[in-house]
This record gives structure tokens, C-alpha cells and sequence, in this order.
DNA sequence: GAGCGTTTGCAACAATTGATTCTATAGAAT
DNA sequence: ATTCTATAGAATCAATTGTTGCAAACGCTC
């Protein structure tokens, strides 16, 4: 009945196996139950394993401390961290080490580098099956769309700033609405059926955005959404809704996942609009050109044909 | 094979999706939580979750039963049952086995996640050591800036706009070079020795940023670059520089991993300003509380102390 | 069979868990 | 204004958790 193919990591059941027969008895009666039922040691209180693998519960603690743990605690952390569905982060888990010297350094360092690893780990989660699948909904959305409307208040303006700008280095229909003034939203006069409004908020969700968000989906507009939870006031709204998470070890949301997505999402358009993006954009960057407003050592040159 | 590995258990989660709008605001909280961490619903204590979530423990019992539940317990059985590896699955790399999948399923779904590993990849990787000490190292100089001054042109300026934005919460000392009718430079007319100017350019680089950095130099001001090389014109210039990758799969560079370490950036100088930061974002929050710029489905409730 | 260290389990412990009860409060209805 | 109902939070409770101290039982050597 032991099913060992399926061993949590392999590191740990490795280490119990090794030990294994320089157990006594009991402790072998406990390490067989934890190899057997790798998940239990997660899941189940301590001392409902020790009922199940029938030796009494200090057995429990004593065969972790004789694995080496201090706690019977971290123990089950161990098991625990191994079992959380695959939080992209395992990927990067190489990095663990690197965040235990970076901590003994600075405190400022550890910040970073887990900053850092949040925002990976988020952008990775939100590109798996079911993120991808979302992206790829509202980039056929938007890629049908008459006219696609950018909306993003405060936190997320740059993001929707960027998806305009991008959007538009290969497409003419995009508007961003953001005017001087608090004119922004006059653009929506003529917008319905057939056009989308993609609309980027987070927490704390601005009164603004949610509120132009539904009237646009009062007016017949489809509506995407990068947001940060399905049950966000934009998601409810949607058509197709992104999701970002937000939480970071700093004082912020970070903003980051979100920007990838849209990122992704303008790419994904630009990739399906294939020979025609590309020629929008190289007619975009002679035009630019024309302007130099691109930097090259000297001024003026022109490109190599390469 | 059915693929439990991503993607929560569905019916649940669409459960409290559903219920959702129809819950009170505490409950909400909670529910957005475990929407936002099924994970944990099996693997912490109630207690820890309700910490988390912010909210009192008593909200965590109340949603199990408005959820119609007898339990907190059979609310969390049902997760750990979901969680559980089914015991005879071979263990795999998952991520190499989604791309297969996702390749199979739609090239478009292929290229999306290859993005969001390129961006995460060069996230995690200009957090690593050398990134973070120079991140650190840039944290510093605009910690002691007189005035910071924040450049980003084109596909860059989204994310000295973010910049800008997040640095404004807690400090009013910032300025973003950005004005109509290009007139954005003239802040920098009373700048020099003393003041900081963080500078955003990838390749291709704005002339303009380019030149407008290097006036910046000669103005005795220190340089923070955020750039895409060692030998980018910015970097030249630059006291520290913090150098993002941005090639991807895709047409674009990906200006992504730059917002990163921007946000990473203003994270840091926050939390060295430590309580003075906090104090000054909470007072943003309450000026903005008194506009209602936020949304909220009731007026606003004050937060547990935990 | 006496002496030794190891292994084992019981009982008791403080800490923490999830649940209950009760009071305060906020909004809506009158 | 006032009452009423729904909602939130504090205090409290019994149950359970993981751990510890101690003594009995075991296996081994001499």
C-alpha cells in the first residue's frame, strides 16, 4: 500500500527513508505512516496521525526531532510548503538560498529580493492555464472591438497609460481616458455595442473607475477587466477579467502583476494582428525616425539595414 | 489524467464567488481571502487565516455557516479533500507539463505563458544580489534628495509616472518631468547639487531622455538610471543604475521587469522612512477617504486590531 | 540475574484552537 | 427622533493541540 511515487519531496521522504532502519520499532511505525501518507502530516492534527499510524502521539514529536527538526511544527511546514499547490514559487526555489544570505546581510536587501520574488511568483501564477486562457478571451475581445476605450485611475494609470501606448504603436482605434480637466470620460459620448473598455483597479478600488466602468457596460460596451479578485466591483462587470494579485511584503499593492498582464495581453494582440502589427510599427518608428526621437551615438544616423 | 494541480476546486469556489455579493462587508473580507488563498483554508489555523484576512476569528465560523456549513471544520475538510495529491500521480516538473499542454491546446496560450516567464524570470533576476545592492544603493540617494525628479519618455513613461504616483503618498518632495506642451523640463530649472533625478530609458532610447539626463549631470544633480544595460547612454551617467532585462517572446520589449524595480525602488525608500511614511500614507488615505475616491460597497468601517 | 542504557507510554501541562454568548453599533424603517 | 434588525467585536468557554517529565518495560552485556 505504500505509494512512494507520489512522495511529497523527495528530499524529506529521502531522509526519512535513509534513517528508516536505524529506527527503533516505533519510530519506524510512525515514519512508515508519515511516508505512506505524505499529505496527513499537513492536514492532519498530530495527534489524529498518531491515532492513525497507532502509536501514541509523543511518538510523533520524537520521530521529528530525530529527523532533525527543532519542532514538531516545522516539521509539518515542511510537508505543508510541499503540498500548497504548485504556487509557481517552487520554481524559483533556488532562490531560497540566496534570500538567507541576503537577510544575514542587510534587512534592506532581504526587503528587496522578496519583493522581488512576490511579484515573479504573481506574474507566473497569473500566466498559468487559467490566466492565459482569461488573456487570450480578452485579447480576441479587444482585437474585434470598433474602438477599445483604456481606463485606469491613480495606482493604475500607468498601466492603463502603457496598454495605450503600446496599443497604439499598431492600432488607431485605442483611446485612453484620461483628459485634463476631468475631461477624460467625454471620450465614452459616442461609444456602445462593439466597442470595449478595458479597465485596469485594484485595491482600493477608486469610486471613479467603478462607477464609468458601469455605465459602460450599461451602454452595451464589453468590458475587460485586470483586477485583483474575482469578486472585485470591475469583475462583476466584465466580460473577461484578468486576475492580478497585489500582496507584496511592502507597504503597497504592487502594481507590477498588473502591468504584466497588460503587457501580455497587447501582445498577444499584436502577435494574432501579425503581418499587419509589424508593418504599423516599422511605420511607426520611421515616422519616429523622421522626429529622431530616438537616441543613437550620433544624432541623426541612420539605421543600418542589418 | 485530470489536472487538479492548478486551479482550485471549482464548485467551492464558485460558491463563495456566488454568495459573494450578497454577504456583508466583514464576511466579504473573509470570503475574498479564502477566494484569494484556498491553500490556506487547509493548511493554517482559523485563527491564522482570520489574522491574516484582518478580520475577527468569529468572521471566519460565521462564513463557514453562511456558506451552509454546520462546521468550520467540514469548511475546511472540503478544501483539504481538494488539496489532497491524488495518490498514484507521477510527480513532474508542472511547469514544463502546462507549457506542453498549453502549446497543444493554442499557440496563443504558448506565447502568453512564455511572456509571463520571461517577465517573471527577469523580475527574480534583477532581484538577485548585485540587483538589490544596487537597488539600495539608488534607495539611498533619493532617501537624501532635496527633490527627486522623475524622467520616463515613451514606452518608459508609464513607469516614471507609477514612480512619481507611489513616492507622492508618502512624500512631497517629488516631481514628475512631464508637463503639456513640452514644457515638462522647466521643473528642472532650479535643480542641482542636492537633488536626485531617477531616469527610465530602454532601448530604443529617447533622445530627448538621453540629452536631458546628461543636462541633468552637468547640473551637479545625482542620477538613479533604470535601464536596460551597462553601456546604455543613461547609464554613463548614473551614480547607481539598476539594469532590467526586456527581451521577451514577444514584438515589444517588455518594460515590465523596469516597473518592477521601480516599484521594488520607492518600496524600499518607504520602508526606511519607516513610521514617517506610514503616518503620511494614512493621511493620504483619509484625505482621499474624505472625497470618497475609493469605492466601497458601504461607507467605509473601521479596521479589528487584529 | 544484576546492571546499564535505550525505548516506550502515561499523565499532566500550557498554549491554542474553534465556538458561544453577549453587548455595542450602524442603517433602515417608522 | 425612535425603534428595529442586521452586523460586528470582545470576552469567555470547553476541547484539543503539541510538549514535557517521569516511571515502567525492554534488550543487552557482564
Amino acid at each position: 500500500m505504500p505509494d512512494l511515487t507520489s512522495a511529497a519531496d523527495p528530499s524529506l521522504s529521502d531522509r526519512i527513508a535513509q534513517a528508516f532502519p536505524s529506527l527503533p520499532p516505533q519510530l519506524q511505525a510512525a515514519a512508515r505512516f508519515v511516508l505512506d501518507h505524505p499529505d496527513d502530516v499537513a492536514l492532519l492534527s498530530m495527534r489524529e496521525q498518531a491515532r492513525r499510524a497507532g502509536v501514541p502521539p509523543v511518538t510523533m514529536t520524537r520521530l521529528a526531532r530525530q529527523l532533525g527538526f527543532a519542532d514538531y511544527a516545522s516539521f509539518r511546514d515542511l510537508q505543508a510548503t510541499a503540498l500548497r499547490r504548485p504556487s509557481h514559487t517552487a520554481e524559483f526555489s533556488h532562490r531560497a538560498g540566496q534570500l538567507q544570505r541576503q537577510k544575514a546581510q542587510s534587512s534592506d536587501g532581504a526587503l528587496a529580493a522578496q519583493i522581488g520574488w512576490a511579484m515573479a511568483d504573481h506574474i507566473a501564477g497569473s500566466h498559468d492555464e487559467a490566466g492565459t486562457a482569461e488573456l487570450i478571451a480578452a485579447a480576441t475581445l479587444i482585437e474585434k472591438a470598433r474602438k477599445v476605450y483604456f481606463l485606469g485611475l491613480r495606482s493604475c494609470h500607468a498601466v492603463a497609460f502603457h496598454a495605450q501606448y503600446v496599443h497604439g504603436l499598431f492600432r488607431d482605434n485605442g483611446v485612453l481616458l484620461d483628459g485634463a480637466g476631468d475631461t477624460g470620460f467625454d471620450a465614452l459620448r459616442h461609444a456602445g455595442t462593439g466597442d470595449v473598455l478595458v479597465v485596469i483597479s485594484v485595491e482600493p478600488y477608486t469610486t471613479a473607475a467603478v462607477e464609468r466602468a458601469a455605465y459602460a457596460a450599461r451602454l452595451g460596451m464589453a468590458v475587460v477587466a485586470i483586477t485583483d479578485s474575482r469578486v472585485s466591483p470591475v469583475a462583476a462587470l466584465a466580460q473577461a477579467s484578468i486576475l492580478v494579485p497585489t500582496d507584496t511584503p511592502s507597504f503597497f499593492h504592487a502594481i507590477t502583476p498588473a502591468f504584466a498582464a497588460a503587457e501580455t495581453l497587447i501582445a498577444l494582440i499584436a502577435a494574432r494582428s501579425g503581418e499587419q502589427a509589424l508593418n504599423a510599427i516599422r511605420n511607426a518608428e520611421h515616422q519616429l525616425d523622421a522626429f529622431s526621437t530616438y537616441w543613437s551615438r550620433r544624432p541623426q544616423r541612420r539605421k543600418p539595414k542589418s
